[in-house]
DNA sequence: GATCGCACTGAGT
DNA sequence: ACTCAGTGCGATC
């Protein structure tokens, strides 16, 4: 199947569309942030009226570009992985009458077991659609289980996404429905449908070491991130950081195990399998649709 | 069990 | 911020 002319699900969030003007001022942002573009600037380069883009980038990230341009800094990537102050969490889950936290009250999650994993899918028919999202066009995978792929790319980079996906479990029937994927793809990317009621189902496929890890990405808090090293000094082997950087980069399902909420220990990003930006976005999106206030 | 490669880290610049 | 080397560890054959 020609995967260039798959059909693409438009429309699952109003913002879908904006991401690609949105990609564009984010690494401008990322490359000059020494220079703190000015709205003008930005706004020139994206082939926007600063009026235009300001609105648009409101409407995506929650935050104007300055906000995110300061929300996505060093200092506040320190914040976030700050062990020691939770303020800001404890005010918001207080008052939290909306949005709650998706990764760890709201998916459930099982692992395959350790034969499934080593028969790299065999027998397994996966679904797969491919829907417009916040962060770009996002490819949707689904055992009859629940969700075991989420994978993100920019137009015309499709067919690379889907074999990507598609290396991690070669044996497996695949099948493009639209129809199975919609679901899952209007439910994540819409934070107003992150509710205990109906928890996302999850199906983790990999390794016993990979698994642990993908867990300790589902326990980290919406606004919140851990190093490499807490992460390994969480399953039990503090000094494996390297290793679950690996594991972390594996992550089958992208976003919904916020792979995106590891850091380095500086603070930095350090690395992303969709792309730096794409983390970057994430983070920013995330900071400016779950403060208790944008600043 | 050998080999490979890594989304780490810390020190030095 | 960038490079560099020392690393441990899991994945793979």
């Amino acid at each position: 199947m020609n995967v260039q002319t798959a059909t693409l699900e438009r429309d699952i969030t109003p913002t879908g569309s904006d991401y690609e003007i949105v990609r564009q001022a984010i690494e401008m942002i990322s490359l000059d942030y020494r220079e703190q573009p000015s709205l003008e600037t930005l706004a020139e380069a994206v082939g926007e009226t600063p009026s235009s883009l300001q609105k648009l980038f409101t409407r995506w990230a929650g935050l104007t570009p300055k906000g995110f341009l300061q929300a996505v800094t060093l200092n506040h990537a320190r914040r976030l992985l700050d062990e020691g102050a939770p303020l800001l969490d404890a005010a918001f889950e207080l008052g939290m009458s909306g949005p709650g936290r998706l990764h760890d009250l709201f998916v459930t999650h099982e692992a395959m077991s350790p034969g499934d994993y080593k028969s790299r899918g065999r027998g397994l028919t996966i679904r797969y659609g491919y829907h417009l999202s916040p962060f770009g066009i996002a490819l949707v995978m689904a055992t009859d289980r629940g969700l075991c792929g989420l994978a993100f790319c920019d137009a015309g980079e499709e067919r690379e996404a889907f074999e990507d996906m598609a290396r991690r479990w070669p044996n497996a029937a695949y099948v493009e429905d639209v129809a199975a994927t919609l679901p899952y793809a209007s439910r994540i990317f819409d934070p107003s449908r992150w509710q205990a009621d109906q928890p996302l189902r999850v199906v983790l496929i990999g390794s016993d070491f990979q698994i642990r890890v993908w867990e300790a990405l589902l326990r980290i808090p919406i606004n919140r991130a851990r190093t490499y090293s807490a992460l390994a000094a969480e399953i039990g082997n503090p000094s494996a950081s390297r290793a679950v950087g690996a594991a972390v980069g594996a992550n089958p399902v992208s976003f919904v195990v916020p792979c995106h909420r590891a850091l380095g220990k500086s603070g930095a990003l350090t690395g992303y399998h969709w792309g730096l930006t794409r983390k970057r976005a994430m983070l920013g999106w995330e900071a400016g649709h779950f403060q208790p206030q944008a600043t």
